[in-house]
DNA sequence: CCCTTACTGTCAACAGTGTTGGCAAATGAG
DNA sequence: CTCATTTGCCAACACTGTTGACAGTAAGGG
């Protein structure tokens, strides 16, 4: 290989990789093993060779593909969920809408991507960072279009977060009773009104490090 | 069911083997790294080689003075937290004490046994379980202390347990901002005013499909 | 056709993990 | 002293993520 035929194209830190058509199938395979497998077993307890047992191929294709176990994680997470539009619900029930439809997803059961991803975070910085960057591209441009003239809207964004992600994190990921087993619609109501509150209350004064 | 034995020895807490007093450092020793490694690393990724170099012994010593790497957790995380007496506090103003008792500790810094069984909850199902019997043998009789005379009050708790975990969540292990370097006071002026709303607001009747 | 080239897959190995059992030294009771 | 128990060290096992060498395989060009 003579250095002058090497093109340098962008693969500083491209996670693309160019592999042909003919391995689509494994991949897909191997995708799909992973998502089922971490949102099951959660990161560290999900084995490579469990994921390439499972998809039917060699463990080593799994790293040839995706590089590493994190990788492969953080493809299995790329999740477009798409919140409402709650610029036209009434101020007063934006809480209540935003709560339908964080819990919604979880009691439904539709929530893979995101079961693995908090599983994972409070020990992968990378998965607390992809919830990070959740939060600002999801959670955080939805509020600011229902409240578009509060600038207090990011802190109170933050606010319900806590309250949403405690609630998921209780109810569905550790089965805390009596969280576990409460009537949905009574906990809907509870955490619609705590996000309504953290949406619509005055903040305290926090500008005394303004000066 | 009351056992008999009332002294609980700082270092005796071995499965089923007894041990001579001879090796209560090293065990002491053991426990003392394990607390720093868990809390620091989380339990996957806090290896029993690390914590014995730690403590100065073989890891083999680890093994059979605490049985297994779980049994060693959960020796760690034995803690009895002193939550204050609740009863004799306003009605209107438990939320904001609760609120006060449960974020003061984190933010001071005096969490290592909670922030390690924190983390480990989400993956490991006997973690979680601990976090179950915490709060039913501590936040759950604070509560029913404060208001013994509301047949609501384990659910309530269960909804307080949900903001003050998701604050925690949020602020202290996964680091998410604006919630993390928010203003401590602001922050807890807001948890206070929805953990108040969660003991005092009248209850959505899930008694529906209860009977 | 063969030849070249890149892609796909298989296998073995490495360093690291939790865990176990064997064996030597130290300690204390008789 | 002898002897049994405790304490400590060491090597090994099965497992993990990861790497590299090697063998088929499809495609394209002479």
């Amino acid at each position: 290989m003579s250095s002058e035929n090497v093109e340098v194209d962008e693969v500083a830190w491209a996670p693309r990789r160019r592999f042909g058509p003919r391995s689509a199938p494994a991949r897909r395979a191997i995708l799909e093993a992973a998502r089922a497998r971490f949102a099951e077993d959660g990161y560290e307890r999900a084995t490579i060779r469990a994921i390439a047992a499972d998809a039917g191929v060699d463990p080593a294709m799994v790293m040839r593909y995706y590089g590493s176990k994190a990788e492969l994680f953080t493809a299995t997470v790329r999740v477009a969920s798409d919140l409402e539009d709650l610029s036209t619900v009434p101020r007063d029930e934006v809480g209540r809408r935003f709560a339908g439809a964080m819990l919604g997803r979880w009691e439904r059961g539709e929530n893979k991507p995101e079961e693995a991803v908090l599983r994972a975070a409070p020990t992968h910085p990378e998965a607390a960072r992809s919830m990070q960057v959740t939060f600002e591209e999801q959670i955080l441009p939805a509020l600011r279009n229902a409240f578009p003239d509060d600038p207090d809207i990011d802190t109170r964004a933050g606010l319900i977060l806590t309250q949403g992600l405690g609630t998921v994190l209780c109810r569905y990921v550790l089965k805390i009773e009596p969280v576990a087993s409460m009537d949905f619609e009574q906990l809907l109501d509870a955490v619609g009104a705590t996000m309504q509150h953290h949406l619509t209350a005055p903040l305290k004064d926090a500008a005394a490090q303004g000066r």
